[in-house]
DNA sequence: CGTATTTGACCTGCGC
DNA sequence: GCGCAGGTCAAATACG
């Protein structure tokens, strides 16, 4: 393969910058709005607001595939649904030709892969319905800890190394049965500090809250002086949704960009914990319950 | 005992 | 067609 993602996310800038050019990735320094809502997430933020949410170098870094065509009607309350998610046509991670449509399966969603069958009647199952991508968007996030906190509980299923990068790839998918999102979590291999986090597909749920920092950390950003835990909880369209109109507001009132509190480092981390992107993102409504 | 993680094997897709 | 790399499965293992 000609190198995949993986390790151009985890390179720089420009990695990024050839990702949103050459591999339809979602950026969010592009439309907003139009991303969230291919997401299935129906929000209007205004045209400022993609301003906070430029994510380039310096910043949470947010991609994601971005459908050949617009996504059809995918909504985030209906995504378990196979229906729902079904016929999205979008690119892998990195070819374009890979793409695929089809209706997607829950249960055997775990796409074609259920391979590993010894029985065959699953294998022709397989052929007949072409691996499905759901739109994917990812961020990189400076942490010491590779599985951030979202506020939803992920199993892992598989760990692979990956080339050209000292660091193993995680594969989590979300414990809840229902549903189908996946995320993977590298390292970067330029910055072992930065965590790149890829998120696939939308939760059909809310958030289970921080089990370990409780989502009473969001309570109170400003106790979050240490960049550990305390992901992004970007998969979620309410969280989302109170995203970018915290941004909005922010927007109005001064045009800074989330401030990383903790070290000019090359690729600031959207760690919510130490700085005000996610941190102070995360919406009164979120932290107060 | 139930749940989560680890890990080797297998499958798929793509480039050559 | 072959080989490589990514992605997934599932048995074994660890943990609470």
């Amino acid at each position: 393969m000609n190198d995949p993602e993986n390790t151009d996310l985890s390179n720089d800038d420009s990695a990024w910058g050839e990702l949103t050019a050459t591999d339809s990735d979602y950026f969010l320094d592009r439309d907003t709005s139009n991303i969230l809502s291919d997401f299935g997430w129906n929000l209007h933020a205004s045209s400022s607001d993609h301003h906070n949410l430029r994510f380039n170098s310096g910043s949470i870094q947010t991609a994601g595939v971005q459908p050949s065509k617009p996504l059809p009607n995918l909504q985030s309350t209906s995504s378990c649904s196979p229906s729902a998610v079904a016929v999205t046509e979008v690119s892998t991670s990195n070819n374009p030709s890979a793409t695929s449509s089809s209706s997607e399966d829950p249960t055997e969603n775990s796409t074609a892969s259920a391979a590993k069958t010894p029985e065959t009647p699953k294998k022709e199952k397989k052929k007949a319905q072409k691996r499905i991508r759901q739109p994917r968007f990812a961020f990189m996030t400076k942490s010491d800890v590779d599985n951030l906190e979202d506020g939803y509980r992920w199993r892992k299923y598989g760990q692979k190394a990956v080339k050209n990068s000292p660091f193993p790839r995680s594969y989590y998918r979300c414990t809840n049965s229902r549903c189908t999102v996946k995320k993977r979590v590298e390292r970067s291999s330029e910055d072992p500090s930065i965590v790149i986090t890829t998120y696939e597909g939308q939760h059909c749920h809310q958030t289970i809250g921080f089990p370990r920092g409780g989502i009473l950390t969001a309570h109170d950003p400003h106790n979050f002086t240490s960049h550990h835990h305390l992901p992004p909880p970007l998969p979620n369209p309410y969280y989302y949704q109170e995203l970018l109109h915290q941004l909005h507001r922010d927007n109005t009132t001064s045009p800074r960009l989330p401030q990383s509190t903790t070290q000019n480092a090359p690729v600031v981390s959207s760690n919510p914990s130490e700085q005000g992107l996610l941190g102070d993102i995360v919406p009164q409504t979120m932290r107060k319950p």
